[in-house]
RNA sequence: GGGCUCGUAGCUCAGUUGGUUAGAGCGCUACCUUGACACGGUAGAGGUCACAGAUUCGAGUUCUGUCGAGCCCA
């Protein structure tokens, strides 16, 4: 079989991507084995009007890759895909789309019409993202795709809205609230952002009733609501104004009477020490307001424009107000300065609008009792937390939490099951449609208007997409779910609420791991966004390098708690890692052809690795070498796959393929392969070649889960396919360590003959020996292990040095030489560059001198060797008795390049 | 104001409980188109681990402080 002799992941990728959906291989059954583990996490569902960005590439890669690896270990694995409604997103693209279509509002439309577009719309362009998270291979369970907007999942946000109203957790009532002026509803906390702007600190003169000539300067960075003022406060412990207690000051421009009130809101290190109160305004003086009895002045409405109440300044906008109030009080020199002041404006994270604290009456969740068991589940360790400082800031906002506004004013969402009686007033609050009203029976009822916050659906996302409220097997089968991969961003918004919810609901926590993946930035550690322009489109790149080129990149960086640097570099390397395994395969192909071997043929695929076959009588160096190594790094990447240290796993593995396997196993092979063939063994060659192919597809199955589409289209034209063979290295046996193939002598005597290798390659760069050019040479031991290594590896290091080595020859002819502990190694050479060697052996005295100084020093320390370990006191002997050796030897060497 | 993270090679970063001569990728230098791969090979240069103290026989790793960068909350 001949492979293309450069990878190109275009051919190929697609068509696997399609495979294993194809197949069902990612289906998790509904019921749970007994005998295996279950491993389920759900998605953390993309807005259903969105399209795959990098962040979500990074967040997708990791879960796959966790996710891959359960379902290789045999664990019964199950990662559910879905999108959540977006409301006011999704609400505000179908409004442009009309605006820009038919040129109408939504208002036109009417409430259900709207609505049937919105579905249409999202019948449309809502399964993107889905359809881009099956290019690049997801292992989701695609049959239980699930949204949050579904019969299903709409019947779970009733059940519970419900039971937290029975319960009491949910209440009606008149708040001031975040409301967004432009997309017109209420706002959590969580949705407004702070942005800090430069602003102006105005200082207002409030004339004093009945004090001629004495006025009270307030300041304000909102001149306009003043019109709203219904008090004016001072501290009671504020001296400079003790005489004032009592009295009322005149509102300027509204001429009306407010009471100075005493009221710590106002602080007397700040500005003069006495503050405007607007009720209806400020959530500070909301406050203050109920405190005092204060009358509310509603001066701003809901589209940001001055009401009646603000007298001449009706329907003006609250900016064009702000400038007419403040050259009017300046007419009339009550204004008294404006100094620049830096003040944080609270803004609308979808519409970036400033958002206006109003008064208006919403649907509140009682955050308090939910939040108990929340805190209590981490601080006990049924959630965990990774890295686990995130805990740290989940603890913070959880112990401060707030209650949370759930109601807004759209038309897409789940619908408030609540219905107003028009008799008497009072709400029902019901599973099922009511027919009446609850309390005075009357007919004459109709259904709040508005609907929940999305984020309310998403909360219970992990059991609500299992089939709750119903009480299915795959919620008992998979709730809780074990694992949760996501954002810090949305920590509050979703991942504590999850919580709560999932405490509340099901009396069991969501899941039992959070990992928090790091945020990507561009080459130069800058965020991505739109607006710079520095994003990377993750369908371009992966078109471009290939899906397995870019999930590498990602991977390689993601050490946990730190972020992601993604750039056109490191894409560029992961894909020539691709293209180099890619090679390695191509190479394998041809061997295989060349000693008449068709595929791979397995009587299974264990996970366990076993011994390799002898070759010639014997097992040879390089196979003991390599399966050990083979055994070891598959113990490190369980290891850190289980630690969520993806960076380790993309390492230790390419370390492995490119380093170890290409850059020494099979240049050996080669060789050995080529000796037995020319000899006529085919035995032998059959035998090698069989240990590398072995080496090669473990090597494959422990690269899936980061790199599933090469080694899919590897693997599948390598393993020849039988009922015995897993149709899919999807789902083959990730591997395991075991003790049958460890072999330190054999690494440590291997890493011996790479070094005589190093060193004779060494010599012939330092002599400026032509790479083509076959050398002669000798090895000398001084001991038996080396002249083992050095025996059993001659034809080895003759290959791979390029030349011919005798080992301790009788007689010595003179030559350059690089001498180690337990060998020197010389090449023979007319006209030796005798410099370059001294220079080097001279600057190697200089590092060794240096090295047993210091190791001496330590050694001689009475502190040190009475209290350090045996086995570190051992370790540095050992050591320094060979920096010595090496030291004698070089010292040698030196003296006899010196003659 | 409170909290969190980071400062290690030219660049981007690893370095799990303190322990023998601090690693990788990219970049750089020299040489090499050798029948898997120039998206390659071989050899090499490059680091007072931000700074100052402390603990310890021993600190990139622990503690305190300083300086610098970023993020979250109020």
């Amino acid at each position: 079989m001949q492979l293309e002799k450069v990878y190109e992941p275009q051919r190929f990728e697609p068509h696997w991507a399609q495979f294993w959906i194809d197949r069902g291989l990612f289906h998790a059954p509904e019921s749970g084995d007994p005998d295996r583990d279950v491993f389920s996490l759900v998605i953390p569902p993309p807005n259903v009007t969105g399209s795959l960005h990098i962040g979500h590439m990074l967040e997708h890669t990791e879960i796959d890759v966790t996710t891959r690896w359960h379902r290789m270990k045999g664990d019964q694995t199950l990662w559910l895909p879905g999108t959540d409604h977006a409301g006011i997103a999704t609400q505000m693209v179908v409004e442009r789309n009309l605006r820009q279509t038919e040129n109408i509002t939504r208002h036109d439309l009417g409430r259900e019409e709207f609505e049937r577009r919105v579905w249409q719309w999202r019948e449309q362009y809502g399964s993107t993202i889905l359809n881009q998270m099956k290019r690049i291979g997801d292992s989701c369970d695609w049959s239980r795709n699930r949204f949050t907007l579904d019969e299903g999942l709409s019947r779970a946000v009733r059940e519970t809205f419900v039971r937290l109203y029975e319960k009491g957790l949910i209440y009606r009532g008149e708040y001031m609230v975040n409301w967004c002026p432009s997309c017109h509803t209420a706002l959590s906390d969580l949705e407004v952002v702070h942005d800090d702007t430069d602003g102006n600190l105005w200082h207002i003169k409030y004339p004093v009733s009945g004090l001629d000539g004495r006025f009270l300067t307030v300041a304000t960075t909102r001149p306009e609501t003043m019109l709203g003022d219904t008090a004016v406060a001072i501290n009671p412990s504020d001296e400079r104004y003790s005489d004032l207690h009592g009295r009322t000051v005149t509102l300027p421009l509204m001429n009306r009477e407010i009471p100075i009130i005493l009221d710590e809101l106002a602080d007397p290190e700040f500005g003069t020490g006495v503050v405007k109160v607007t009720p209806a305004h400020d959530p500070n003086d909301f406050e203050a307001g109920k405190r005092h009895n204060l009358p509310h002045v509603v001066v701003i409405g809901l589209n940001a424009e001055m009401t009646d109440a603000a007298g001449a300044y009706a329907g003006l906008d609250r900016y064009e107000a702000r400038k007419r109030v403040l050259a009017d009080l300046d007419a009339q020199g009550l204004l008294e300065k404006t100094a620049p002041h830096k003040l944080s404006v609270g803004k609308c994270q979808r519409c970036k609008a400033v958002v206006e604290p109003l008064v208006s009456k919403q649907w509140f969740c009682r955050m308090k009792p939910l939040a108990e068991p929340a805190i209590k589940a981490v601080e006990d360790g049924r959630i965990k937390f990774v890295p686990e400082n995130w805990t740290k800031t989940y603890n913070e906002w959880m112990y401060n939490i707030r209650d949370w506004c759930v109601s807004r004013q759209l038309w897409w969402g789940h619908r408030i099951p609540a219905w107003h009686c028009e008799t008497c007033g009072e709400a029902t609050v019901a599973r099922q449609d009511p027919e009446e009203c609850s309390h005075c029976h009357s007919k004459q009822i109709r259904q709040d208007p508005d609907v929940l916050d999305t984020w309310f659906s998403s909360g219970l996302w992990p059991f609500s997409t299992l089939g709750w409220p119903d009480q299915t097997p795959e919620l008992k089968t998979y709730y809780p779910t074990t694992l949760l991969i996501t954002g810090f961003d949305i920590l509050f918004f979703w991942v504590a609420r999850m919580i709560m919810l999932g405490m509340e609901m099901m009396g069991d926590v969501p899941f039992r791991t959070v990992y928090i993946h790091g945020l990507v930035r561009d080459a130069e550690r800058q965020k991505m966004s739109k607006t710079k322009g520095n994003t990377i489109d993750p369908l371009i790149v992966t078109e471009q390098y290939g899906t397995d080129a870019v999930r590498f990149s990602l991977l390689r960086g993601a050490a946990p708690g730190t972020d992601i640097v993604l750039s056109e570099e490191r894409m560029v390397s992961s894909r020539a890692f691709a293209n180099k395994i890619w090679n390695a395969a191509r190479f394998i192909f041809m061997q295989m052809e060349k000693v008449g071997v068709e595929q791979l043929v397995l009587e299974e695929v264990p996970a366990e690795i076993a011994p390799p076959a002898q070759a010639g009588g014997e097992v040879a160096l390089e196979d003991r070498w390599i399966f050990h190594r083979l055994n070891d790094i598959t113990a490190r990447i369980n290891a850190a796959q289980d630690n969520y240290r993806y960076h380790e796993v993309a390492d230790l593995i390419w370390g492995f393929l490119w380093d170890e396997f290409c850059d020494w196993y099979v240049e050996i092979k080669k060789l050995r392969i080529n000796t037995s063939l020319d000899s006529g063994d085919t035995e032998a060659a059959q035998a090698h070649l069989g240990n590398m192919l072995r080496v090669f597809e473990t090597a494959l199955r422990l690269l899936h889960p980061v790199m599933p589409f090469l080694t899919e289209e590897l693997w599948q034209r390598l393993v020849k396919p039988s009922p015995a063979i897993p149709e899919s290295i999807c789902v083959a046996a990730f591997p395991q360590a075991g003790a049958a193939v460890e072999n330190e002598q054999a690494a440590s005597d291997f890493a011996l003959l790479q070094e005589m290798i190093t060193r004779a390659r060494g010599l012939r760069a330092d002599n400026k020996i032509d790479p083509n050019a076959k050398v002669e040479g000798y090895v000398e031991t001084s001991t038996v292990r080396a002249a083992a290594v050095a025996g059993e590896g001659n034809a080895i290091l003759n290959a791979l040095a390029g030349g011919t080595f005798t080992v301790n020859p009788k007689t010595k002819a003179a030559g350059s030489s690089s001498a180690s502990v337990e060998f020197a190694v010389t090449l023979t050479l007319s006209g030796t560059q005798v410099e370059a060697i001294r220079q080097r052996v001279a600057k190697r005295i200089g590092e060794l001198e240096k090295v047993i100084g210091s190791s001496t020093k330590q050694l001689a320390s009475e502190a040190f060797v009475s209290k350090a370990p045996a086995h570190v006191i051992d370790g540095i002997r050992e050591k320094l008795a060979n920096y010595e050796a090496e030291l004698a030897q070089q010292r040698g060497a030196l003296a006899e390049l010196g003659e």
